[in-house]
DNA sequence: GGTCTTTGGTCGCCTTGGTGACATCACCGA
DNA sequence: TCGGTGATGTCACCAAGGCGACCAAAGACC
């Protein structure tokens, strides 16, 4: 594979590596392989387990998120950037496809390589550290692109069920939410006016969607996940609990 | 400062940081300084220099983004939850202001401390390398939280311009987009309709904001700038250049 | 308990922007 | 040169949701 001219050649063109030293240059190129990826070639999947660090040596290539029913061009990637990171993760799956923008030339390397030349420490020493740190963009980021293209409706039930994973308590009658949240906190987080907040929650709990204990929420998981499913009559869970 | 109980004990209580081992625990608990943050004050603020990491020790904070006459809620950080990451970066400034919306007990520490005792590299190293592979997952987010609550107008020159600065070469009349983009791609870049972007693009061909080459685009930046800044006439930046 | 302020609940109007349906236009290979 | 195909313009129509206005409830403070 890859009898390419010179790797070491290709990695000291690009900008973002030029603080790396010549010797980890050659470690890094040594554990690098190139691969030609013609226009419109997918170069990795969503869904795929994130075993490589890709660097894009020239050439343009998109990120795109297939949420439901419609596909979002989350980033273009120019020659030089690193992407397909969440390999440096503890995150099993790639959540974003890559296809080739036009015809590319890509150096593909393992996560371990790449951080044992660049930092010199165990993959899985910094992956937990980026778990804990910037792991919190990486979950912001997937909200974002999930919610672009969803309606209020779906948006508000992804929203609830999140905060009922992150500060609810079980109870008999469904998870209670131990955070008071007004209607406008809730609008901000999810991008809408507080008036339609007002609405969609009280459809919610006609629905049984969601429970009203005074001013305390308590959200039915099964229901709400059926809701973020794209489910309209809000009983789509009756037959499954 | 901080005669507080134990800052170990505080630290050890946390999930977040239970693969630490007990001598790193006890460094890290060393170079924290603990703060008692009383509901709705502010623990950072936007803009500021981003030079400390943050633990949430106990309460609920909440991250927020002020985008042109809007706030919006980014994310609640729950207790153990690792905040304030962007000092990891070689970014200068926060782009988040961070508020306690419950009582809350937070760790500080110093990112060189922090990298220092769970990675063992140097602060400098780590940020270079953070910077060329997680770097561009921070400037989706930054992407897509300000393109909430914008406009397709404003968000269509958002796109545009950062097209230009990243795949675009000076020209007599401004900047050449390289890249040949379809409307759909646009569309889908900014998540809007491809008729919507036909049409806006003619807008703005029309205020002199673009200029068509063919089936080329040429971006005039200053004009630009200005649309993105809220100018609806198209023509706020002739006085400027 | 009495007042004041913050939430919650509802309307109606109006803008933004999605959808489907066409008519062109540019470009490419046979 | 001639279609074929994909990219662009342009409509008319319609749904989602923002905004202002207003009132009722529920806490909070005295």
């Amino acid at each position: 594979m890859s009898a390419e001219p010179s790797r070491q050649k290709l990695l000291r063109r690009l900008q973002t590596l030029a603080w790396l030293s010549q010797e980890q240059l050659d470690r890094l190129a040594a554990a690098t392989n190139v691969r030609r990826v013609k226009r419109h070639e997918t170069i990795f999947f969503e869904g795929e387990d994130a075993s490589s660090v890709y660097l894009l040596l020239s050439g343009v290539a998109k990120l795109t998120f297939l949420s439901a029913s419609e596909r979002i061009l989350v980033s273009l990637v120019g020659p030089g950037e690193i992407f397909g990171v969440s390999s440096l993760l503890p995150v099993a799956k790639r959540p974003f496809r890559c296809d080739a923008f036009s015809d590319c030339l890509v150096g593909i390397t393992s996560p371990q390589a790449f951080v044992d030349v660049t930092l010199g420490v165990r993959l899985e020493d910094l992956s937990r550290v980026l778990d804990v740190t910037v792991g919190r963009w990486w979950g912001m980021l997937l909200r974002y692109t999930t919610f672009l293209g969803l309606a209020l409706r779906e948006r508000l039930a992804g929203a609830l069920l999140e905060l009922g994973a992150k500060f609810g308590v079980e109870d008999a009658r469904g998870r209670l939410l131990t955070l008071k949240l007004t209607h406008s906190d809730l609008a901000e987080l999810v991008g809408a006016s507080r008036q339609r907040i007002t609405e969609q929650l009280s459809e919610f709990e006609r629905n049984g969607v969601i429970i009203r204990d005074g001013r305390r929420l308590i959200i039915v998981t099964q229901q709400l996940l059926a809701v973020v499913q794209g489910d309209k009559t809000g009983d789509g869970a009756k037959a499954a609990g």
